[in-house]
DNA sequence: TCATATATTCAACAACCATTGAATATTGAT
DNA sequence: ATCAATATTCAATGGTTGTTGAATATATGA
């Protein structure tokens, strides 16, 4: 993208080479892991020199800690959004429109459901700060919202927190292995339908019985 | 283990260093993934030279493949005992048996959902091969018995395929996020009790809808 | 007891990695 | 026009990786 050649300053602090970066990373990450993939390669894609990431990022780990927390806010964002929308209605209805949210998300991003499924299987530091700073607040609010909702229907649906931790990681794994698996499992095709599906098989069938 | 000081010939083909081999990769690929192990670990771990691993499984690769073909046969012959001891009784019990079946192996071999959750994120020829391997089976196996239940019980659950993809992938989300979450997230502490929740929450709430 | 086969170790290899310090070109202010 | 800042590149670094070829010790069969 960036077709400059000779060295030297360009343009002040916030040019696009580190969204450059940042995107070239999360794409990288996403589909090799945080392990298998090399700064030469981001730096490539991103059609820059590889010494620049760790003096923009503070290196390869820097850089991580970087797109975790964009992704985390930006999905945060997501979700408040969605409540703030659903203000005055019944707490069933804010839990839907809640996964509706979440669902829509991660559609939108399936790099970022690939990143949270990859680390809760593996044992490292770098999985631990993303655990904490995406996957616990998603929890909490779902936990929250549910419950809610089981109030107000006088219902106590058994293994309630399971239920929602099952409800997340399930999204992420069905986004995540629907490129992956591709055609080869399932006839729905196009986003919309898959949403549909997702819903009706996750929210209302084992989220909200 | 292996206590062995000096070098040389200790014992005819089938020592034990082979299978130690196997069991330290298995837990060390399912700890921090493949890229993350470097072979000098698992020779460190199963107490024995880094050379000997590429002179006896033909290097990294060939561990690898190993490895995955060990679970995959096992898995299959775990599903395989479960279809022949419920052979005379209706297709709704073999499809829980299965089920069952499905569940204990996971939570007996828990690093098992690690790799195979962790490889449909992972964009490389080692994950399609582990898909062929250990995925594409267990979901042929599901879909036809899922197919049979639906067809005893006269009733025709939408999305029949992406049902039993679900269940596949939660289930081993499910035991892997166990370690990782911990406590953090459910109060289901001890085996049994878990394996119970899974089933209700996922065999018959969501599969058996 | 000797010879052969081979399981294991040792040592060295080239390739790659992330990071760092110095060199350089560009910008923005004076 | 000049100067200071700094975004970028270049070149080199030390460390780690998987693999290979040679050396060695043991077990087995004659």
């Amino acid at each position: 993208m960036t077709e400059r050649r000779g060295r030297g300053r360009p343009r002040e602090k916030d040019s696009d080479t580190s969204a450059a970066i940042s995107r070239a990373a999360l794409q990288r990450f996403a589909a090799q892991g945080f392990e298998a993939t090399s700064l030469r390669e981001i730096a490539d894609d991103a059609g820059v020199d590889v010494a620049l990431i760790s003096y923009r990022f503070g290196g390869k780990q820097g850089l991580w800690k970087d797109i975790v927390s964009q992704a985390g806010a930006a999905l945060r964002e997501a979700l408040e959004r969605a409540l703030g929308d659903s203000e005055a209605t019944g707490a069933q209805k804010r839990l839907e429109h809640s996964a509706h949210a979440f669902l829509t998300y991660l559609l939108g991003r399936p790099e970022v459901p690939r990143l949270l499924l990859r680390d809760i299987t593996i044992d490292s530091d770098r999985s631990k700060w993303l655990l904490e700073t995406l996957s616990l607040p998603l929890h909490q609010h779902f936990i929250a919202l549910a419950q809610a909702a089981a109030d107000e229907r006088d219902k106590a649906p058994a293994h309630l927190e399971f239920r929602v931790a099952n409800f997340i990681y399930s999204a992420a794994s069905t986004v995540a292995r629907r490129e992956r698996l591709g055609k080869l499992v399932s006839g729905v095709e196009d986003n919309a339908q898959f949403a549909a599906a997702l819903e009706e098989v996750l929210v209302k069938g084992a989220l909200m019985p």
